[in-house]
Formats: structure tokens, C-alpha cells, sequence
DNA sequence: CTATATTTCAAACAATTGATTGACATCTGA
DNA sequence: TCAGATGTCAATCAATTGTTTGAAATATAG
């Protein structure tokens, strides 16, 4: 009715994709309730009623610029597969630097903020971002873990992912609280590497993978 | 000028009180902005003008509630002081414990939910709820740690902290998302005991001091 | 070209927002 | 009792909100 109708598969008018991509930007920085259409019209030099128009209303609109942000965020799924034979803990040092990466040092910060800000407190799109986004990684976290402890049960494995995905989630969920804390110098200096290598350690160790932290033999077991 | 004028010790004129504590409520559920104060004042059963006189505006309220929920959930500073002779590994089992605790079975559910609002995005009341409700604790966990890894580098050393403050947000702060993945009963299967054991097993073998997550060996060495 | 569909636009709408006013009530202390 | 301070109230203000309108512009197809 009043989606754009001429072309299905070519999707942006132009107006249609400034006005995701002005939202995009807004949205991520002041969340669904501090931006007005308004601002977003604007900024994307389009009119107001553009935004009913093409999305049906602001909240159509925030939902198709979640949609696309997962796109720009680079889809979670594109994890690079370890080769076959890899061991499994090989397998989880190379998630846990993927998933760092991508959290510190994302292909669209903007992207990635206003994901975050979904899962902060999951709203009109969270549905989205979890099937898309984040549940394709759990499942391989899981996979991963389960080939490293065979024998757990399922909820302390389940918690061990958490204590995974807590340590890296922690740095970009609390990073402005950190800073207000230790000063922003100190916790700038755990920039992606130091927190990659970090967190690994401390995870393997855990597993019984390598060195407790503060061990002097400076790497791991096996 | 409009502040409260006649005692300035005795903090609660009752309308002044149930204007806080129904802000209280509706900040912790709804967030500032979706909340209105027509919303807080009909809760309370107190006229609108009243925000104006008590607090000076919207903005007022919130910093007063914010300031009034970390009286309720329980300063954090209010640890309870392990006996000194205590062995480092013992203090962060109990800092962990009592950590996790408060966060998930907090004295004032309400309270805690505003103020980790407020953490969540730090706005106009993070000051308060940093200052004086995060700070100390921050500070406790670094002394334990430093006491258990004295040669660490400091930024190794507050990278660990995070590891472990991390765990404990992350069933917090991502409690919703993680029921969208695996379901709420799985999680909900992860009660305070469950979470508090694995948190303190998991980083106590990262540092070293218990049997790694998995070992056959059910508890820790020393 | 013509007719039809699609897109854009300025203007206005109704609702809600936080804030303010000024009259009225209540309390306090002499 | 009186006067001033303190608290409460309904009514209203100005601003902003998301949304809608109906006409004008533009593109598309026959």
C-alpha cells in the first residue's frame, strides 16, 4: 500500500536510504527517545513526511535502521572458520580475538553502537539483532567450549560462555564507567591488543589451558 | 529560593518523600525520558507543581532519586571486612559472593535497577552513583588482586579486575538478551548459588588458585 | 501527449511534554 | 488573633512531539 512499489529489488531511492542511514547515525547516538523525526528529516535533507511515507512511522523507520545496521557491523556469522583439526582451545583464542575486535574496533562503529544500544534494553528490533546477530555467535562459543569440556553440564557450560562473553562485553558496555573511575589514560591504555591477549589468557587459564595470570612462564601449556 | 526552606535536617515533608520514591520506581522501570512527571505525580497522589517547588524541575527529581536509591540498595562500601589474616584467595571468594549477590538479589530491587540505568548510560546522576557507590568497591577488588598478583603490571592487573567484574555484570546487564537466545528457562536455571560458585571457580583457577573449570578434581588447591 | 502512479512538499493536527502562574489553604510563632 | 512563611492546587503556557493531509511535482507507461 504505501511501500515503495516500482522496483522490489533495488532497495533505495535515495530518499529511503539517507533518511536509514541519517536515523542510523541518530538513533546510535541519542537512542530511539532522545531523537525526534524532526532531526532525522533533517539531517537527511529529506521532509518530514517522508519518514510515514516510506516506513510507515518512527518506529518503523528505527526497526529498518537496525535491520541495516547488522548489515554494516559485518554479520557475526562471517567468523573465519578454523581449519578442521584445529584444537579446540586454538579455536577459542581465535573467537575470542575476533569477538574483541569487532567489539573495540568495528567496520561501522555506528553500526555496531546502535546494536548495542538494542541489546542494552531490547526493544522494537531486538528480535533482529538477537537472531541475527548475536545468535549465530553464542552457538558457536558453545560449540567450542562443549568440544573443550566434554563432560560439564549444560548449565556451568552455559555459565562459562557467560564468563567469556561478560569479559569482553564488559569493555564496551562499561568503558564510560571505567573511565569516571581508574581516568580515562589508564583504561585508554588497554587498547585492543593488550585486552585481546588479556582475555584469552585469563579464559584459557581458567579452562586449565594455560598459565594462571600472574604465573611467571609467560605462555601457555599446549 | 524554591528549595525547602523549614528544617533542613528532617528530609521529608511526605510529599517531598512519595514524590521520590514514586520517581524512584518510574525512572527504574521506564528510564528519564519515558517517564513523564504528570506519570510520577499521579503515582504519588501529589500535584504536578510540586516537582517544580521541591525539586526545581524533572531533571531535579531524577538526581534525587538516583541519590535516594543507593541509600536503599545497600552502600557498597558497606562490604563486610574479611578478618585480617584472611588469605587473598579467601577475599575475592568473598568479594565475588557478596558481589554477585547484590546484583541479583539487591535489597532494593528498584534501586538497583535505577542505578544500573544510570551506569548503563551515564548521564545526569553518574557522578553520584560512580562516586559513591562504584568507586569503593573498585578500589577493594584492585587491593585484593594486587595482593594476590604483586608483580603484575597495573594495566594487567586492572585488565583482571575487569575479568572479574565483567562475570558478574554480564547476568545483569544481559539477562534479557541472553533469554532471547537460549530461553528463560535455561537461564533462569542459573540461580545466585549456581552463578556465584562458577564466577569465583572460574576466575580462581584463572589466577591460579583452584582446579580449572572441568577438572575432575571438584575443588580448589589451596 | 496523456493518464496513471509515485514521490515530495508545506502546512496543519492533535496529543503530550515540562514548566509556571496566581489564588487558596495550612502551618508557625508572637 | 494576626502576619508571614510554607505548602497545595487547578488552570494554563509555550514548546515539541509523531502523524496526517491534500495539493503540487515528478516519473512512468500506454
Amino acid at each position: 500500500m504505501s511501500r515503495r512499489a516500482a522496483v522490489p529489488d533495488l532497495d533505495a531511492p535515495d530518499a529511503r536510504k539517507r533518511l536509514i542511514e541519517a536515523a542510523q547515525a541518530a538513533f546510535a547516538e541519542r537512542g530511539f527517545d532522545g531523537v525526534s523525526v524532526r532531526d532525522i528529516t533533517a539531517d537527511a535533507g529529506v521532509n518530514i513526511a517522508a519518514v510515514n511515507y516510506y516506513f510507515g512511522g518512527k518506529e518503523g523507520l528505527y526497526i529498518e535502521a537496525v535491520k541495516h545496521a547488522h548489515d554494516c557491523a559485518g554479520r557475526m556469522d562471517g567468523f573465519p572458520k578454523p581449519p578442521p583439526g584445529t584444537p579446540p582451545a586454538e579455536k577459542l583464542r581465535g573467537f575470542i580475538r575476533e569477538m574483541v575486535h569487532r567489539m573495540h574496533a568495528p567496520a561501522s562503529p555506528t553500526s555496531m553502537k546502535l546494536m548495542m544500544r538494542e541489546m542494552a534494553d531490547p526493544g522494537k528490533a531486538s528480535h533482529v539483532v538477537v537472531t541475527e546477530f548475536i545468535q549465530p555467535v553464542a552457538f558457536m562459543l558453545r560449540e567450542i567450549l562443549r568440544e573443550m569440556l566434554p563432560k560439564l553440564d549444560e548449565s556451568r557450560l552455559l555459565a562459562t560462555g557467560f564468563s567469556v562473553i561478560g569479559q569482553i562485553l564488559f569493555y564496551r558496555q562499561n568503558r564510560p564507567v571505567s573511565e569516571l573511575i581508574f581516568g580515562k589514560k589508564v583504561v585508554d591504555a588497554l587498547d585492543v591488543e593488550l585486552v585481546t591477549e588479556h582475555i584469552t589468557r585469563f579464559t584459557l587459564a581458567a579452562l586449565g589451558h594455560a598459565e594462571p595470570i600472574g604465573s611467571q612462564k609467560e605462555r601457555f601449556k599446549q
